[in-house]
Formats: structure tokens, C-alpha cells, sequence
DNA sequence: ACATCTCTACGAATGCCTTCGTATAGTTTC
DNA sequence: GAAACTATACGAAGGCATTCGTAGAGATGT
């Protein structure tokens, strides 16, 4: 198995297109990008994904048609934890208390982390 | 100003090293990080981070001496930002859920994240 | 003084990322 | 079927990251 590289930053801003409008041509991503891609551009960094096995891509049709190959969940899980293998002694609560010190956290967020430690008090009185 | 960019994988290594052992010469910084680091690499990567301002020299004696240039956690802040902003659309919130959900948290982080959440809802009705 | 050791500086090689131009082939339109 | 359009493939350039070798200045020991 290959060891597995965090996408760099034009592929991600690729991966974010195909998250959020699903599997996609060239031309809807780069449009989607507006000036940031030119056309041929983001034809050559989807190649290079697929070789990386970032993108999958349906050739059946003339026009190709890619899709991320992992969700943005796990890719995000990826991504943070290599952050906090980086710059966090590989602590996540150390680098999850920095995101929460970073900036302003919306209600909603709130009450999803409440929900969290919620569940993790409830685990540790169960066990 | 120059816009503010990332340190690279090669430079956060360097980096951890002198937030952990403080001010150290480039044999200091060598031999700390192993097998991982020739002498000349790590003097070369040391003389490009003083270029670009990541960590400051002093050159008063023969055997210079390098230091971090912005502490641990201001750097952290700063990559936590610029993953919240290339990965999750911005979302410090979303980005702390992910890193709760990615690895086991210690007791000790769990406590600190009650406590800020106390401390979020405790503003939230002085207001 | 000489050899030896340590330090900095510099250059060059390698490889990846990113961008874009051009070639080529299939499709549509008249 | 010719022209215009749209698609993929490919190559090459430019820049940055990373590594290491070598040169040369300064210190040290005998």
C-alpha cells in the first residue's frame, strides 16, 4: 500500500467543488473555481488526483466525469489528524481547544459540542 | 507586509524542537531530531526560516543560536486557521467536532473542554 | 606552525506543485 | 464535408521544498 499524502491545496480546492456539487465534469469544476482554473488546468490536476486515487473517474461517456473517492468526513479526519501529528504532539483535544479558541463559535456548534460531552460523560458513568 | 505563509513539514519539525528545548544552536537542533536531520540540512532549512522570519539568529557568538520567532501557540492558532479556512469552510466549530472525533481524548482535555464551555455559557447569560 | 575540528555559507541536484500552451481527436452545425 | 466547437492528453516551464557536498573562515591542541 502506498503511505497515504494529504491532497495539497489546488487538489483540495478541487475535492471542495466535488463535494459540494457531486461527481462533475471538467468544465462545471473549473467553472465553479471561476478564474481561479483555467480550463486545462483543472483537466491536468483531476489526472493527477486519479492517478493519486483522490478522484474517481467515469470515462464512459466522451466527457469524463469525476467524483471524490473519499467523503469530505473522512478527509477531514485525515487532515486533522495529521495536523495534530504536526503541531499538537498528536493530541486532537489539544488541537480541538485551539479551534475553539481560534475564532467565534456559531450557537449551533455550541450545542453539537455540548451534545458530545454529553455522550462522553455518559460513557465514562456507564463503564 | 508579506502575506503570512505556512510553515512546511521540514520547518514545523525544526520548530517543535526549539519550542521544546528553547534558544539551541544548529548542532542542538541536529542531534535532537536524530537520523532525521544532517547538520547541513538543518543549518540550510535554518538559514531560510530566518529569512522568512520563522526564527531569529544570534549571531553574537561564532556558534549562532536560532529561536522560534512566534511561540507554539500562535503558530497553532495559525495553521488551526488556515485548516478551518481550506477544509471546512471556515468553520473553527466543525473543525474542533472533527478532531473530538478523530482520536480518544484524555481526561485532563476533556475537562478543559467542560470548562470552556462553562465558560461560553456563563457569557452567554451575563449578556 | 601545523593538523584537526567546528562552524557558516553557498551551490546544485532532485522532486513535487501548479500553470498553461499545443496537439489531436471526436462532435455539431450549416 | 468543412468549419467551429469541445474534449482529452501531453510536455514543458517556473517555483518552492528538501537534501547534501564542498569550500573556507575561525578555534583548538600539541
Amino acid at each position: 500500500m502506498a503511505a497515504r499524502r494529504r491532497p495539497t491545496d489546488a487538489e483540495l480546492a478541487i475535492l471542495r467543488v466535488l463535494w459540494a456539487q457531486g461527481p462533475s465534469t471538467v468544465r462545471e469544476v473549473a467553472e465553479e473555481m471561476g478564474r481561479e482554473g483555467a480550463y486545462t488546468t483543472v483537466l491536468k490536476l483531476l489526472q493527477i488526483m486519479t492517478g493519486k486515487g483522490l478522484v474517481r473517474r467515469d470515462e464512459s461517456a466522451r466527457t469524463h466525469v469525476y467524483r471524490a473517492a473519499r467523503s469530505e468526513r473522512a478527509t477531514q479526519r485525515q487532515l486533522v489528524r495529521d495536523l495534530a501529528d504536526r503541531a499538537f504532539g498528536g493530541s486532537a483535544g489539544r488541537l480541538a481547544m485551539q479551534a475553539l479558541a481560534a475564532r467565534k463559535v456559531s450557537p449551533q456548534e455550541l450545542a453539537e459540542i455540548r451534545e458530545w460531552l454529553a455522550e462522553q460523560e455518559g460513557q465514562r458513568e456507564g463503564a
